[in-house]
DNA sequence: CGGGTGAGTCAAGTTTCATTGACAAGGTGC
DNA sequence: GCACCTTGTCAATGAAACTTGACTCACCCG
């Protein structure tokens, strides 16, 4: 399960700490998230998808 | 997160047994996804999207 | 040289997801 | 009657997701 969080992230100048609070999870969430140590929940999925306006299939890839 | 996992299982007439066995996970788990207990991992999201043709937005709904 | 920010990581703890094994209740059909 | 299947549920266990707090390292800027 790979994903484009970092890119996303880059093209709106956020840090992983802004996303972190944009999507109400700690940093090390998303640094954990990013780094492929697991993946997210379904939950937090919808919202990381529902924050840059992408469905989910556009933002984690099967791998 | 609701979902519409017994809608589609009924469509094919499957019992909740027939779709654990196809996603490779315990009864258990396909019931306690339907009745609500919770929701299902993103890799478990991908693999029930994949086994039924359809997007994760299709199956499962913010609520 | 410091001070600040971003990123990566570790440890330790809680919550959520998923497991096996078991049991009860309803329906079907013989 | 009773065998069988399906669904729902429980307990106990283990693994994965997520937390807070701390620490290191690289980079930039004054």
């Amino acid at each position: 399960m790979k994903n484009r969080l970092k890119v996303l992230r880059a093209e709106r100048d956020w840090s992983q700490g802004d996303l972190a609070e944009r999507l109400q999870v700690s940093r090390q969430s998303v640094n954990a998230i990013e780094t492929g140590k697991y993946d997210p929940s379904l939950p937090l999925a919808f919202r990381i998808a529902d924050l840059f306006g992408l469905p989910i299939e556009a933002i984690f890839l099967r791998d």
